[in-house]
DNA sequence: ATGCGACCTCAAGTAGGCTTGAGATCAAGC
DNA sequence: GCTTGATCTCAAGCCTACTTGAGGTCGCAT
């Protein structure tokens, strides 16, 4: 192993793009564990390096810290995850994903059955009651990926 | 009118299946203009519950309070939204579900491009870099609609 | 020896979307 | 007259994923 198995806290920021201050947030969330230097400097390693390129994609997809943390614990620490492991959580990110897609399908779906109608009925819309099913899952956190709602989509 | 026209706040509670005081922070938020009796409490109207029908689809399809108060400023007020209306409303709503379905099915089909190769390359993986385009456009809020990360997929 | 940058910890702040709590008022029922 | 329940206002709290700030240490270069 050369010397730049070992990182220091602004290295590894610099390499994953990722703030000081998140790193550190990481590791109280339990998502890494980095070594400390007798100074009390945290030691990062390869291991690391690909938990935190995990935890970027993940959060990509979609993932909250705590279900991401939960993953984790199932990746193997000490070397690179093998072909089984990755196929194990890219099929469940693939279920994920395809879950999500249906959603908004039927979303929009019902969206189109419903164009013209205007109704937002509390009985009948299919469309309010829509949001039953797919929404108000979280607590707080109602914006999507790839979320535009601050710009405005130029329609008709 | 009937005299159902004019409900308290704890009626529309009970009717739109939301909290009192959720009700309240929309008004203090600009959704809803509710009058007030002369001892200071809250009367709705129709206007209003359709207003609150129409809060509640919009936040269903991922819409946040800033962006739908936006567009509830284009409803009118008085009158039921009308074909024209609804139209220009659901169309902006299609744009949008399309918008997320399209970036779901990328981040799909890269990761079915990824799987078995475990990569996560900072340099080269597609994954890993479309978290870039995809994710991260607002600040916090990473959740999805439909999201499911407290339970566990049961899969291979 | 002094200044700089990188690092440390711990506490508090941010945004979004609410909820909860304290303290007050009001209308109705007994 | 008094309690009960619904309402009111205003302030503070909660959750996620962090950032920011205060105050301190470490090691190196000048």
């Amino acid at each position: 192993m050369k010397a730049t198995d070992i990182l220091s806290i602004g290295a590894v920021a610099e390499r994953t793009g990722l703030a000081v201050s998140a790193l550190r947030y990481y590791e109280e969330f339990g998502l890494i564990t980095p070594m400390r230097a007798p100074n009390g400097q945290r030691r990062f390693r390869r291991a690391d390096l690909r938990r935190l390129a995990f935890v970027q994609v993940a959060q990509g997809l979609g993932f909250g810290l705590p279900r991401i943390r939960e993953v984790l614990a199932d990746l193997p620490d000490g070397r690179p995850p093998n072909a089984r492991d990755w196929k194990k959580i890219s099929a469940m990110f693939r279920a994920e994903l395809d879950q999500r897609i249906a959603t908004l399908e039927t979303l929009r779906d019902d969206l189109d059955g419903c164009i013209g109608c205007g109704c937002l009925s509390m009985e009948r819309c299919a469309l309010y009651n829509a949001r039953d099913k797919a929404a108000k899952k979280g607590s707080g956190a109602r914006y999507l990926m790839g979320d535009r709602s601050s710009e405005v989509p130029e329609v008709g």
